[in-house]
DNA sequence: ACTAACCCTCACGTAAAGGTTAGACATGTC
DNA sequence: GACATGTCTAACCTTTACGTGAGGGTTAGT
């Protein structure tokens, strides 16, 4: 039965790419451009302790290791972390991620995978639509009870308003929106 | 940095009106129908638990005690425990909550009180509209996957299936939609 | 009086998603 | 070689919003 939380956002706003350190080693073709992990933390925007987590948790693993054990990961890193951030941004929690993930590799079978990858999806497009009309609804309330507040003081300008904390001008219409009502609701102690 | 988690939805149902219990005390006129907290968990689809939570956070007070010390409360903490609910919904946590609450009973006098509340109000609109902004995003997102997805049976239609999980048909178009791509990336170990 | 429900006050437990040391190597640069 | 950074592992810390007993009174009804 837990409730739905709308926690403040604030994009991580991917910090602008940064200097590629040991540029290119010229002359090996292929495994060129092997990050590490607080490369992939700059790219990202997460931390570098969210990424070990996130391999602890399976989501994510290193391509290598350098001869002193630094984790090295292809570019690919970078997608996945950044499919990471984005289910999580669609409410996926990440152990709910540790499920589909499992159970895309465990069905090495494509069939069953593309099915499940549409059904996750799917699902959650509902979830969102639903969530969005939630927000709507909420978005009335407030402004509702904004509206109500300058009917406040509109019909006393300015001045009655150091009495408006016990001002029945609007009980009369028993339409106190419920965020208006519940400031007052409830008084303190003796 | 704390990003965005927009978590499963599920609202409280409130648990339509029990039987009020020892009826009303008949004869005393005015301090009728006092409730105790079992009630108030009932009618709001809080836990007891969660109500006195909410008393230790300050954010609520029974108006009375029975001479057994059992918490007794007017009708107007059930306004004040569906405002906090709602808060919680627009994103508050309680602590925000707390706030809120400390600065209306400080401030007395009502003009900043006002002030305050329609502040806040307004904000949160501002936060609500933006997070609905972005859902919206995500939810194209999504949509898009899915497209992306059909488009993946509609040419190799049912049977090449089984080999899509390393089907390079999409590749040509580079326009692989992260969330399709996410799942692919940063293969399992050797 | 007896019983079934309630309620009281501690007080510790829990899950999520990292944050924060600490002590000790590794790398790249001058 | 010396420095400044960057990383490694391990392990404990943090916050939020309650959950879950334990141990023991309270109420209402019969």
């Amino acid at each position: 039965m837990s409730r739905v939380r709308l926690p403040l956002l604030s994009v991580p706003q991917p910090p602008l790419a940064e200097d590629r350190k040991h540029a290119d080693n010229l002359g090996l073709a292929e495994p060129a451009e092997l990050l590490q992990v607080g490369d992939l933390a700059k790219e990202t925007g997460k931390t570098v302790r969210a990424i070990h987590l996130y391999e602890e948790l399976d989501l994510l693993r290193p391509r290598a290791r350098s001869k002193g054990r630094y984790r090295l990961y292809g570019p690919d890193a970078l997608v996945r972390i950044r499919w990471i951030g984005k289910l999580q941004d669609m409410g996926f929690s990440l152990t709910d991620i540790q499920t589909v993930v499992r159970d895309w590799e465990e069905s090495g079978s494509a069939p069953s995978a593309m099915t499940k990858m549409r059904e996750v999806y799917t699902k959650k497009l509902e979830e969102t639509r639903a969530l969005r009309r939630r927000l709507q609804r909420l978005e009335h309330e407030l402004q509702a009870s904004l509206d109500y507040l300058d009917t406040c003081d509109v019909c006393e300008p300015d001045r009655i308003l150091s009495a408006c904390k016990a001002c029945d001008h609007h009980e009369c219409d028993h339409t106190v929106p419920e965020l208006v009502a519940g400031f007052r609701a409830n008084p303190s102690p003796s």
